[in-house]
DNA sequence: ACACTTATATCTTGACTGAATATAAGTCTA
DNA sequence: TAGACTTATATTCAGTCAAGATATAAGTGT
């Protein structure tokens, strides 16, 4: 028993911001073990395939998402408990990925096997070990949001610092004061002015930010 | 190709702080590939081991560790590139740990193949991918300083305050303020005043503090 | 023109940090 | 044993920063 064989699988946490909630994109089983259960969307590593290329590739099959598009993708945690697959010896490097609502809605739409779930509110026992990966993911996110410019990869090219703001909000949990949140981003550099306004509001329209170049060409994905 | 047949390993970041400097556990390879190389010490996961436990084993025969005594152990990620080990597919589950410097400086003694080596200061390169892995622990262990208690696993049970900077200090690599970093240890709640004195000083000696006891509880290992 | 909603700017307050100072508690030397 | 010396500990003060609250501006619809 010197190297014993094991099988690796990387798993995904495909986040997003449904109806101002954060949530997970999962996948009903139709096979044992636990058929019917939700589950996240994964797959094996292929022989000659990098963890990150693998992880790619099963976010790229599931949420339909263009090849070059943007994308958050980040390893978080490897589950390698003997008894988490009964099928055999499995070892899974979880990923985290953030994508814009529109492109999952887009996903959950096409596929009749495919949801999207709030975090904080699964509503049912998942398959495997992943109501933990979710959990995990979801702290990760929680803890890089002041420090790390991960918010972006949830929300459209444009957008207005309300919409930012509900997007961190989505993720703590907690509501923000505006002032202080506004003054917070704008110190980062994270963003920048395009001078454009929102429109169709019944009110007086939001200047639209965009990311700043040097964080765009920075950031995963 | 369903699921391809890996080889899963740990491969484990000991640290501690030798001569005011954070220093890792390094071993010099007596085989190929990378013959007379130091490398991280690691080892094979058991088919019926937990990813933790692997861990685990690996500390207590290189470090010599009694099985009870307590160290920070955290998983810290996973390596898998293709190329990365040029026998066969290899993935590797790094760990880093942290004990205090009599235990490794014991291990070190005890055995010609075993070095403790600058963090920041390796001297010479290191087999396969161990350098990126280094320097992985190294910014983790840096990032996890102020809002986790991470730094008295380096520490003996009785320590002075100037210890836990010195410790502090190397880990950053920046001198801190005196005054200002008693302050902010004492309010986090971490430490306890035992009354005892440090013994043997050529000037006047400074109160032992010890983990706090939720702490102590909490804390992995 | 005016009411309404949000965006933006300004002000105040409290918390934290760093530096400086004063005092205490030991050791060492004469 | 007294006094110099070194470090530990306590206290104070000023500067910085971020959050909260408030006031004003800007745009839309009636």
């Amino acid at each position: 028993m010197s190297h014993p064989p094991f099988a690796v699988t990387v798993d995904l946490v495909l986040m997003t911001i449904a109806d101002g909630r954060l949530s997970v994109l999962l996948q009903r089983r139709s096979e044992e073990p636990f058929a019917d259960r939700l589950a996240l969307p994964g797959g094996f590593v292929g022989i000659e395939e990098t963890l990150g290329d693998a992880a790619r590739r099963i976010v790229i099959g599931k949420a339909g998402l263009a090849a070059g598009a943007s994308a958050w993708l980040e390893q978080l945690y490897t589950f390698g408990d003997p008894q988490r697959d009964p099928r055999m010896r499995t070892v899974s490097v979880a990923h985290f990925a953030l994508l814009p609502h529109a492109v999952l809605a887009r996903a959950v739409l096409s596929r009749s096997d495919l949801a999207l779930v709030p975090v904080t509110d699964l509503g049912e026992p998942l398959a495997f070990d992943h109501a933990t990966i979710i959990a995990a993911a979801h702290e990760r996110l929680k803890g890089k949001l002041d420090y790390s410019p991960v918010a972006f990869a949830l929300l459209p090219d444009l957008f207005t610092l309300r919409d930012l703001q509900s997007v961190h909000e989505a993720i703590t949990g907690k509501t923000l004061n505006k002032p202080a949140f506004r003054r917070r981003m704008l110190d980062t550099g994270w963003i920048e002015r395009t001078g454009q306004r929102e429109s169709d509001t019944p009110f007086r329209p939001a200047e639209l930010y965009k990311i700043s170049v040097q964080v765009a060409d920075g950031r995963a994905g």
